[in-house]
DNA sequence: TGAACATATGAAGGAGTATTCATATGTCAA
DNA sequence: TTGACATATGAATACTCCTTCATATGTTCA
């Protein structure tokens, strides 16, 4: 028996940690919501978001205001759509970004009361 | 000239472009906000922080609710302690841990109400 | 004091991520 | 229809991160 094992059965407080354990969210949540937290985990994508907080912009602008490629850009607005943090519409040849929902500035704004406390 | 500097001067709509970029937050806060979201993009650290939001841990405990070993719970926390996202106080040899504020919860319910709509 | 224990930390390997470059797709305008 | 353009995407490289293992620190108890 190693000592891993050990600390993982010879617990302090077994009550408290079975009601816990019973109480967290499924692992596919967890892995969705850790997902989520990772498109905010970077100052480009969170430029972005602060970005389309005022209201939608097209790729070449959001390029302009974040100071990044358009084509990073891109990419980045790929992955923020796959975890529905923004959505969009297609007008001609161009493409305008917002964010998805109320959540995703809510996450923003409390965060930054976090960090400016 | 560069299609990249091209791209960053012709944009579309340049008022929108300078006045997003006028209200966005400086550099060293959103820096600051992303290691913040950081530390909830990862399953481990957010099963943490969902045990320690019905109450305080001790490292051991904490241990075994998440299913990882003590030492690298502690190297998590070390993380999660230096981006204030928990704190702790000392009982002995024991370490109790809980979250820093209500913007970390807040932060995680929010979060979780996305993911699940 | 010395052994056992809870926690902390340094180093390292393996996994994942951001940006760039090159290129593809689809749209507009001449 | 052809050329220019806005956006999208694949591949590759450089970078960062998570976990483990080994060890250190500090505390309790015999």
């Amino acid at each position: 028996m190693t000592k891993v094992e050990l600390c993982e059965v010879e617990v302090v407080d077994r009550e408290a940690v079975e009601r816990v354990q019973a109480s967290q969210a499924p692992e596919e949540e967890l892995d969705h919501l850790a997902a989520t937290f990772q498109m905010l985990a970077s100052p480009t994508r969170l430029r972005m978001v602060e970005a389309l907080a005022g209201g939608e912009l097209c790729v070449c602008d959001l390029a302009a205001v974040v100071g990044v490629s358009a084509s990073a850009v891109s990419h980045h607005l790929r992955q923020l759509r796959q975890m529905r943090i923004v959505r969009f519409r297609k007008a001609g040849r161009m493409a305008y970004y917002r964010l998805d929902d109320e959540h995703i500035s809510e996450l923003f704004g409390t965060g930054l009361e976090h960090v400016r406390e």
